[in-house]
DNA sequence: AGTTACTATTACTCTATCGCCATATAGTTA
DNA sequence: TAACTATATGGCGATAGAGTAATAGTAACT
């Protein structure tokens, strides 16, 4: 990190900016069961497949999924699965965070977070 | 990651979002070494004191840094370690993906970074 | 050929936000 | 108090990006 020059920092930027928006989220966690087509993708993520469409060819433009054409199909996988490791660590980083908020605070705050567990299926 | 719900995906997409900005790497980059106030960072980093201002916010609000006051100015340090290896990860995937470029392409290109052939007509 | 199913792309609107300028706010000193 | 310094914030223009609808492309089958 230490020697990143301004045009590294703009790759690593872009880097995590493709995974700064839900539904791509939403989308690699999705292929990290198993890979999917285009169609399933929409069904299961509720959304039209033209943007999931779109965020497929952000996420495969920067390798963090494959695409696989299958027929009519094109089946999406994940690429690098150190995508999860990432995710793992911001996890982590919010639990921490929310740890000491509770801890330090105890209620109310500016920016108030809910840990509503909801499971849709 | 596999259970994370709607909500807790937009928190995660929010901390990606914070570290998809190349000034903000830059600061965060800049803090890895020692504290520094508001002042200094504007001067490091060659760009305006309001700019150097509105990104410590942000990342101070999501917990990256830490704010401590000393007199009229504003010292800034690195909240959470482990946004470097966040960093690290990234810079991994890169590593990683542009060597397999190389290997596929033959490294003809200047600029072989991000650039996906589309079918030219 | 034509038809169907699936995916990618284009054109567009709308929202978010970056960077800049100016100003407000807070702390320090005289 | 006023004056000065350092930082934060509000407003603005420009731009990037998400989402939508319609269209274009592609493969399989009749």
């Amino acid at each position: 990190m230490k020697t990143l020059d301004d045009r590294a920092l703009v790759h690593v930027a872009e880097y995590f900016r493709a995974l700064s928006e839900p539904l791509r989220l939403k989308i690699l966690n999705t292929l990290s069961d198993k890979p999917h087509n285009v169609g399933e993708l929409t069904e299961l993520l509720e959304c039209s497949q033209a943007n999931v469409s779109k965020h497929l060819a952000t996420l495969t433009r920067l390798g963090f999924v494959e695409r696989v054409a299958q027929g009519t199909s094109a089946y999406y996988k994940i690429a690098d699965p150190r995508v999860h490791q990432l995710c793992e660590l911001v996890c982590g980083q919010m639990a921490q965070r929310f740890a000491n908020q509770a801890q330090l605070l105890g209620a109310a705050h500016e920016r108030p977070v809910r840990r509503i567990e909801r499971k849709a299926s």
